[in-house]
DNA sequence: GCCGTTTTCGGCCCGACTGTTTTCAGTCG
């Protein structure tokens, strides 16, 4: 059973639970729900936390959910939840995933409708709409009827929240979007806040804040904007709407008095947002957009935390220009927005114990770069010479790179062949260096004669030890048998790291975000191999796979791992993208000394060495 | 049903918008 089904049976208990009373369940339907966002968000599959008895270092779930969660892994049922859903007809749970519909409309449709046969509650639904039955319901009218309509076509059509954008894509809408609105001199400010702030490997819509003392004309533009397919809705400090590509783009607005609290508020996460809430309510203070509301009999003097110029008398809130004040006020280091997951945050900020994290100003160079040398390899070439590589890299201020083209395939030459072309590679950048080093001005000491090995299905890597001679060490990565046991993948990189050239770990789970899952491997085996020999792990900037992933890159930090961020690049603009890479290694927590190519060009050279 | 700066009991985030209503319920982020 994956997570996903988990956490829908925990979302449909909740329902269940709202249905049958509301008010008496109101807390258990925010536990199952609070289960649910935890298990969909969770790195791990819970069926081998539980193997591993460790069901409860999952947040959000207690003894109880534990327990029935063992049942369900067991018996495949939990009998709990069969007694609970008995009365409640399953074709109601299929239409929740239409977008309006929730517990309350999904009952009276299911059974005024009398839809009864499970698999055909859309379908019916839509059917009755078009026989106009449906706004004869009492609490339904003409305009839900043709919205139910509307939402149903667009679920069919696929354009579902699960369908998330890689950050560049999410990048350029937003950036569309942003100097769209800049055009009417009304919006002072103009932010994108939400997941792409916040940096997430993908992003599923877009979060846009502007600061204003107009509202009206800011929304109204913002409604008109030209790519837009449909309006959601439009208030008086919110609006949204449908992209001609299916996207959901989200607009708040507020007055700059107030711009901190709100790009605190849409910047999310929200269990960030629920932790920080439950933080200050403990400080009797209450948090929203528009700021801090101090709550009756406080035992917080405010004066204490909170400046008086600040206070706005009419609505009795304290209001905030900017997001640091806002975090400063509940005694809280200002948080990075890549760190606010609920992933810890929150307490370190409160003992003054944030990282000091990495930054792309601390990258002295990128190590995995396709130069066009073409050495016959296995895989893609680059797009550029090394000597245009190496001007980027002048362009980028780096101290050094490493050119790391893919092994020459091993079916199409000898033993010999490889060596011979690794030879005159080895010949050719020397010559790039020597020539570049004449000129004392440029800051890019040396190229480095790096390549990217395959660790082939038995473990060995591609070429063979003489070739491995022509190098000043090399990246292993997995580029075929994806499909292996844990067990066996875990063997495999671990001989592929063997040999003591063999620095760098590349791209290491080898998922493709939205197209291939990264395979599972044994990593608390494999960081503890790395932080022992002194072999890197990378994160790849590569915005399809951002790999390793956030989570292990904790992990590793965790288990005294260095990192080192590469781009990958096979092009010289694609070296622009170590920004996203950094991104990765920050909502890591990593600081720079976690990042090997932080390390000035010295100080790498005596990594390698290690 | 979960969880812990003070709490193993007594709390549980906060607000916007829409449609169907005549003051609010339902849904969403």
């Amino acid at each position: 059973m994956t997570n996903k089904e988990i956490s829908h049976l925990l979302r449909n208990v909740a329902v269940a639970y709202l249905l049958k009373d509301e008010n008496k369940y109101r807390f258990q339907i925010i536990a199952y729900q609070k289960a649910a966002d935890a298990i969909d968000l969770s790195p791990r599959e819970v069926k081998d936390l539980w193997k591993e008895g460790k069901l409860l270092t999952i947040n959000a779930i207690g003894p109880k959910i534990a327990e029935y969660l063992e049942e369900l892994l067991v018996k495949g049922k939990v009998s709990h939840f069969e007694k609970l859903m008995k009365d409640i007809p399953k074709t109601l749970f299929e239409l929740l995933s239409v977008p309006g519909i929730g517990p309350k409309k999904a009952y009276k449709l299911v059974k005024i409708l009398k839809i009864n046969k499970e698999g055909t509650a859309i379908e019916k639904v839509k059917n009755a709409a078009e026989k106009n039955k449906i706004s004869k319901i009492e609490g339904f009218g003409e305009k839900s009827q043709s919205d139910i309509l509307i939402n149903i076509q667009s679920f069919k059509k696929g354009q579902i929240k699960e369908n998330r954008m890689v950050l560049p894509f999410a990048y350029e809408i937003s950036k569309d979007i942003i100097s769209y609105l800049k055009i009417i001199p009304e919006v002072i400010v103009a932010e994108s806040l939400g997941s792409l702030r916040r940096m997430a490997s993908t992003i599923g819509d877009i979060d846009i804040a502007v600061s204003t003392l107009n509202n009206n004309k800011v929304i109204e533009h913002f409604c008109n904007y030209p790519k837009k397919e449909r309006l959601l809705e439009k208030g008086e400090t919110t609006a949204s709407f449908i992209l001609t590509n299916g996207k959901q783009v989200d607009l708040m607005v507020q007055s700059p008095k107030s711009f901190g609290a709100l790009l605190q508020h849409f910047t999310g996460s929200k269990q960030h947002n629920i932790a920080l809430r439950e933080y200050a309510l403990k400080q009797k203070m209450s948090l929203s957009e528009y700021g801090i509301k101090i709550n009756n009999n406080s035992l917080v003097s405010p004066k204490s935390l909170l400046n008086k110029q600040n206070y706005n008398s009419k609505t009795k809130i304290y209001e905030f220009e900017n997001e640091k004040d806002f975090y400063n006020a509940l005694k809280l280091q200002w948080i990075p927005p890549e760190l606010r997951e609920d992933k810890g945050e929150i307490e370190a900020s409160a003992k003054n114990k944030l990282p000091n994290l990495v930054s792309i100003k601390d990258i002295k160079g990128d190590l995995h770069l396709h130069s066009n040398y073409n050495l016959e390899p296995s895989h893609d070439l680059g797009q550029n010479s090394m000597q245009e590589m190496l001007e980027k890299a002048e362009n980028l201020n780096y101290q050094y790179i490493a050119v790391s083209e893919h092994s020459p395939s091993v079916g199409n030459h000898t033993k010999k062949e490889i060596i011979d072309i690794l030879k005159r590679r080895k010949d050719y950048i020397e010559q790039i260096n020597y020539s570049h080093e004449k000129n004392k001005k440029n800051t890019v000491k040396k190229i480095f004669n790096s390549m990217e090995v395959d660790i082939l299905i038995n473990g060995e890597i591609s070429i063979p030890n003489e070739g491995i001679d022509q190098l000043d060490y090399y990246i292993v990565s997995i580029h075929s048998g994806f499909n292996m046991q844990k067990e066996e993948i875990t063997k495999r990189i671990l001989h592929g790291l063997e040999n003591e050239k063999a620095k760098i770990l590349g791209h290491p789970t080898g998922r493709l975000l939205g197209k291939r899952e990264g395979y599972e491997a044994d990593w608390l085996k494999i960081f503890n191999y790395c932080a022992k020999n002194n072999k890197a792990i990378e994160i790849s900037a590569y915005p399809d796979r951002l790999d390793l992933p956030d989570y292990l890159v904790k992990e590793a930090i965790n288990n005294n791992v260095k990192l080192v961020i590469n781009t990958d690049s096979h092009d010289v603009n694609q070296m622009n993208m170590m920004f996203y890479g950094v991104s990765v290694g920050r909502r890591g927590w990593a600081k720079v000394s976690d990042i090997i190519n932080t390390l000035s060009y010295n100080n790498f050279i005596e990594w390698i060495k290690k």
